[in-house]
DNA sequence: CCACATCCATACAGAGTTGAATGTAAAAAA
DNA sequence: TTTTTTACATTCAACTCTGTATGGATGTGG
């Protein structure tokens, strides 16, 4: 086989990466060899070996691509009328998310850390998820707290009851649509919970 | 070796189940060998072969241990008087559910099914979740319209929503405990979870 | 007390996977 | 153009795991 062109090169990275998304969604991170990768990319293993150390480096490489912090989602969305409309900014960041979240790349590579990989060399997807969670989880206080110095929510509901609460709802959510993602619209759904649930924690007026 | 007592032998085998819990929730169960769980239990792989046809049948032993059905915790607590008050016994079942989960053996069994396996041989542990998942929140869409029957929700919350809502934040806030269980009591959060959602959603008065 | 079934250890063959070594043709640098 | 590097393919040795076959000692039923 000849040598590619560096675009041509850049392309195949990106076909194994593809085809681990495949293959790791059907069968399970454990169960798939680099051979099968390389085979589903119309490669073979040497050129898995090129491009990525181990399979853990692979792994790696493949949630680099899908990295979505909370912040920027709410900068994305860059309305300064926010700054005195936190729970606004809430449900907007919700809306930017779960709508990312319908894109079939981001849907898949979640699928694939959070149901189909365990332990394995040096990755913990636990761990990872970990970060994810306390990260949005504070986050989401830091606004609630803001809400509640505007005096927008209950007087019974503590910023972090109402930030636990939100997340909580959120998670089982995308969990058990990332079980079965046919069966209904995460951003649907996910709006239809965070709507009620932001009605139901707001101060009454 | 010599052969054991009837007793002897049922002992093993519970054993060698008490040692796949150590090593798959520790490793993994794709990457733990039967050889591993022998080890850890004091015995072989002939052992194991033995009680075991593979290890998706060990397995499936596994899981039998720990079986709980929504409908049993309702009758565990066996009080007539619920009949009449649905909310309360959705609190109630939560409650006995959520103290259940606490006993370690439940803890850590669900802890590999969900977050410590992927799919192997005939095992698909995502098709039990579902089952689980679709099982109680049946459950709890039943309690909800007896509830709405009665005029204890409020009147712009469906059953349908109330139960989503419900099911979302226990599911979400079961999988960030069984991440790590020592960052606090998954009773306690739990309760507090449901008795604000509870007030939440009950209809002023 | 005898024969047999049970409970487990040991040994073995086979398949699958990994990582590294080597080969190589073309792109890129000189 | 020549040289060097790149981007893979191919091959090989080592390891791990599985399933099964076999053996042996001892409970257990008759």
């Amino acid at each position: 086989m000849a040598r590619r062109t560096k675009a041509e090169a850049a392309a195949t990275r990106e076909a194994l990466l593809d085809a681990a998304e495949d293959i790791f969604l059907e069968r399970g991170v454990a169960r798939t060899s680099l051979e099968q990768i390389a085979r589903q990319a119309g490669m073979t293993r040497g050129a898995v070996y090129w491009h990525f150390r181990n399979k853990a480096d692979l792994f790696r490489a493949m949630l680099d691509r899908v990295r979505m912090p909370f912040q920027e989602l709410i900068d994305e969305i860059d309305d300064p009328a926010l700054d005195d409309a936190p729970l606004e900014a809430i449900r907007l960041a919700c809306r930017q998310g779960l709508t990312r979240l319908e894109q079939p790349r981001y849907r898949r590579v979640h699928a694939i850390l959070i149901h189909h990989c365990e332990v394995f060399g040096e990755i913990d997807p636990l761990a990872m998820q970990n970060e994810i969670a306390s990260e949005s989880c504070g986050a989401l206080i830091e606004y609630f707290t803001v809400a509640c110095e505007y005096r927008l929510l209950r007087p019974d509901i503590t910023p972090e009851l109402a930030a636990r609460l939100l997340q909580s709802s959120l998670g089982g959510l995308f969990h058990d649509w990332l079980r079965n993602h046919e069966h209904f619209s995460i951003r649907e759904r996910g709006m239809e919970l965070v709507d009620t649930l932001l009605k139901l924690l707001a101060r009454e007026r």
